[in-house]
DNA sequence: CGATTAATATGCAAAAGCTGCATTTTAGGA
DNA sequence: TCCTAAAATGCAGCTTTTGCATATTAATCG
């Protein structure tokens, strides 16, 4: 029985020639070539353009090659996760998670709710877009995402249901030993900072909530920028520049002393950390994972 | 070749038994108990729970069936649509389009892009969430979604980009022979509304920018709900009461004076039209669609 | 608990499909 | 026009699939 045979136009796409195409899929030329054409005849349409030498996927093929290629991969990994599934015989719970959560309280998620019954948590890191995409395909059964306190919620009726696990600070911190000679100078001085690129959740929040006013006090200086809160972690440990970054994330730092929290001073946001699932799903074998998260508390 | 062994599955899921489900798939039952036999074979994992004896799917099935469906479907459509393309030799453009966009301005872009070079509109109408993924999952080319104006636009950098195609109005209308008699009592009398329900999107714009603001001039009186903004046309036409409706649905009712404009006494929202799609698409073989959605004026 | 019934599995032979090898056909390039 | 590399095809062997008839096995009912 063959079931791979989206793969067969996958390697197509890849190599765009029947021979590479067979050696990419260990079969000789004479027989993937055959392949082919039982292909175009059973989906009734051309798949290589053959009037050209090395020949070309045809144009159908390549206006439709990101939907292949998609469904070639999600197929692939269902397949693989259902057997895994099948033979540990635990459920494996896919939660979507905005990379912010990810490192900051991803690891305490992930702790709280492991070994609860036959299921294994995987964490899947992602933007917001994505995260929502992933929840609303079924490709994820949960989605971790933050929201600045204010913003409207979710509308009543949607195909998504969610709570509120907890709220966190976004909160801008210093290196320990510096942090009094930094605040010194801010008022109508000069203010490095580590910025999160725009295209981020955490550059959208303190761009448009907590840059403007400071900007009223003082210029700022983007010393750094980096997608990666971690990273902005670091470099304002190694005082590089004031950082926001999640309460959780720098919990042990702001502990030991090595960093400091300037939120009286510069300014913090409100998030709350939002849980989400779909609402119509009709196998809830995960009902108790949805409400771990509920009694769950940081 | 077999390519349809996704159906196979579904069937199983379908029916619940082997037996039924050799019958939908039109094969005999032997065959199908082997088929399914070489399928767990390759697959490497239990199908159907053979212990009991209309033998049932098996808890991984279960688990994974609505993505399994999901998989079958999406498979089905898009091997269906490229037959057809690859048929016909023109290219099929499907647009996510929001309800209520569907029933108002929906045809007029029909229209307006229908036979640009060789391609085939389809409106797919879905819900705002729906549309969303759609776009996100390369299952929709375009989306057309209303927003309120003043409502934040898209992040920049976000995985879809987007552009205004025009800017329109919701606004109350009723039966043009008894609007000035119903406009009389409104002041601190009663107000007959037809409603949406609060899950769609004109019903959350109608019930948070609107109604609010309407009920501390009079008492609102909900005569009928509907989702449908046609319905609603049709029953404020009937004289059942106000309805809030995209201007452009409204178009030759106000023209005939059937309908009447009451946004001057009762409020109206200001849309605006937003035509978005991805941004990472390889294959821009539809680019004059959004060069044209840019150009279109209303 | 045994007989009955309905669902599933299996032995078997025919049919269909797939594969590799060797060879031919075809497109692109010199 | 000839040469080269890519794709197609004839062919024989092998594997898979299928339907029929039949055997097993689980549920049901007296």
């Amino acid at each position: 029985m063959r079931i791979d045979w989206l793969d067969d136009i996958v390697a197509l796409l890849d190599t765009g020639s029947v021979l590479e195409a067979a050696r990419m899929r260990n079969i000789s030329q004479s027989a993937f070539s055959r392949r082919v054409q039982g292909l175009e005849d059973v989906l009734g349409m051309t798949l290589v353009e053959r009037r050209t030498k090395p020949s070309r996927p045809s144009a159908t093929l390549r206006a439709h090659e990101d939907q292949l290629r998609r469904l070639a991969l999600e197929l692939r990994q269902l397949l693989k996760e259902m057997h895994h599934e099948s033979r540990t015989g635990s459920k494996l719970v896919i939660i979507a998670s905005q990379h912010a959560i990810t490192t900051s309280l991803g690891p305490e998620i992930i702790n709280a709710l492991s070994g609860l019954g036959k299921t294994h948590i995987r964490l899947r890191s992602a933007n917001l877009d994505e995260c929502q995409g992933l929840l609303l395909t079924g490709q994820a059964d949960f989605s971790l995402t933050y929201r600045l306190l204010g913003e409207p919620p979710l509308a009543p009726g949607s195909l998504t249901e969610e709570l509120v696990v907890t709220t966190e600070k976004l909160i801008p911190v210093f290196r320990g030993t510096d942090a009094d000679s930094l605040l010194e100078g801010v008022d109508g001085g000069e203010l490095n900072i580590v910025a999160y690129p725009a295209d981020a959740f955490l550059g959208l929040a303190v761009g448009q909530h907590i840059l403007p006013n400071l900007e009223r006090l003082c210029s700022l200086n983007e010393v750094a920028e980096t997608a990666l809160s971690p990273a902005a972690l670091q470099l304002s440990r190694a005082g590089v520049g004031v950082a926001w970054i999640p309460s959780a994330l720098g919990r042990a730092d702001l502990a030991s002393g090595d960093l400091v929290d300037l939120s009286h001073s510069l300014g913090s946001l409100d998030m709350q950390l939002i849980a989400s699932r779909r609402r119509d799903t009709a196998n809830r074998l995960d009902e108790n994972i949805w409400a771990n998260l509920q009694s769950l508390a940081f």
